[in-house]
DNA sequence: CTAAACCATGACGTAACGTGAGGGTCAAGA
DNA sequence: TCTTGACCCTCACGTTACGTCATGGTTTAG
């Protein structure tokens, strides 16, 4: 059984012998022998959870964050799925940010500046859309998850690009009555939560009414939802959430 | 002119107000303006030298490297193309790390395991690819570099591939004369210089013995190329380079 | 007026190493 | 055998980029 020293290692994957020091300190990374002269002796299994150490650090991931991952499953291959998973969701992030810096450098170029809002929410963590699947999970069953991911794997860009204004006049809308002081029981505010529920049957899934209750619920009960919703704008996602609550609850 | 709190601004961009106050404090993104109340007040101007640093941020950049960054260009869409071109560097690593998973993910299905090395080399910030481009800008001129960026531009992952085992192949043979004690001036080092040189040639563009000379002396001078060839072997890099200046030392 | 949310500055703590000290081990060459 | 340079070990202080909390002023809505 060959065996490598933290030195061989560290050179290989680019990184130095005092981050395999502290990985092993901290039992993130431990080397499965020890030499006779004490030298830390990593085998091929060792070099493969350091890959996915690597994998995921290249993620931002926290190192306990990382070792708890590493704890889900002792199948190599689920383990190497889940990191490919998060790898590809990195992917879709930098090429949102990538794709808004080419559109910024077009507004630049005509003259027309972005909205701040444009310019800084893709660098945020959650992705609504994303998480839409998750909403569904919860309240629409696994028929109504497939039926969505069906739908949802034919847009292009451009398609995520309307489904993003559509929701985001809505919450335009939203906001004007805050700011002039309606209420979320007034028939203004039903009409926006018909609009709402109405564009998500027409881009995600059937939103029938218990489900979109739930939905409305989570919006203010599920820290990401709100604080998603949130960026919009203040209190976006609790008044969202009553004008929900109210609109069925009369129905 | 409409400015925004330091709550808007973070909420916008999913970041905390103590990141701002912090790059304030440094003087990475100094708030433009202040209200009467000394609340910090971010123009238009301030969102979008935020939107870089994010960027850079996303990219792991130091705060220090970010500060250099943005003081280089005054110019808006030189910045935004500057930003845009590391998020590129970004995906391509990415890509590479995904499909090296791959690889692993079929390598356990099919019980035919990866090197150490293979698992571990992609994790490394320095591509040797992208550094001959500058190798061949120091030592053969504008009119090689074009020819070699178009003759590559049509490579496919394949081909690549190909040329990396190539290399590789060269290394391990050269590895074996250093394991063997075979000096740096023999006939054996000799003929693998030679088809370092053809290699190249084949690959990238014409190598000429000054050229190969140029690039020997380069790969012991500049850090990046050493320790790049290192990974593939402790004293690669000086084995080879020695071998490349008795070659032409005798020519 | 009250309370909650937001703002300010100040300051200690944290995560993930980087850097250096001091000393042992290995391998090649003289 | 001795020397030297590279590599290894453990220990420990320092750095970077905030996170968290304290204290107190400001704004907004009821």
């Amino acid at each position: 059984m060959e065996t490598r020293t933290v030195g061989d290692v560290a050179r290989m994957a680019g990184i130095t012998v005092r981050t395999l020091h502290h990985y092993d300190e901290i039992g993130l990374l431990r080397p499965s022998e020890r030499r006779d002269n004490d030298y830390r002796a990593y085998t091929d299994a060792d070099v493969s959870r350091l890959q996915q150490i690597l994998t995921y650090r290249e993620l931002d991931l926290g190192l306990d964050e990382i070792a708890r991952l590493l704890n889900e499953t002792s199948d190599p291959v689920d383990a190497l799925r889940q990191a490919r998973h998060r790898i590809d969701r990195q992917l879709k992030k930098l090429r949102r940010i990538a794709a808004r810096l080419d559109r910024a450098i077009d507004a630049e170029l005509k003259g027309t500046p972005m909205t701040a809002y444009e310019k800084l929410e893709v660098f945020g963590d959650f992705d609504p859309n994303e998480f839409v699947t998750e909403a569904e999970a919860r309240w629409g069953g696994s028929e109504l998850f497939a039926a969505t991911a069906k739908r949802t794997s034919a847009y292009t860009s451009a398609d995520w690009k309307r489904q993003q204004a559509e929701t985001d006049e809505i919450y335009r809308a939203l906001l004007g009555l805050m700011r002039e002081g309606v209420s979320a029981d007034s028939t203004a505010a039903a009409e926006l939560v018909d609009a709402h529920r109405s564009s998500i049957d027409k881009w995600f899934y059937e939103c029938t009414p218990e489900i979109h209750a739930g939905l409305g619920e989570m919006y203010v009960s599920d820290e990401r939802f709100r604080q998603s919703i949130n960026r919009s704008g203040d209190g976006l996602a609790e008044f969202l959430s009553a004008a929900i609550a109210v609109r069925y609850s009369s129905a």
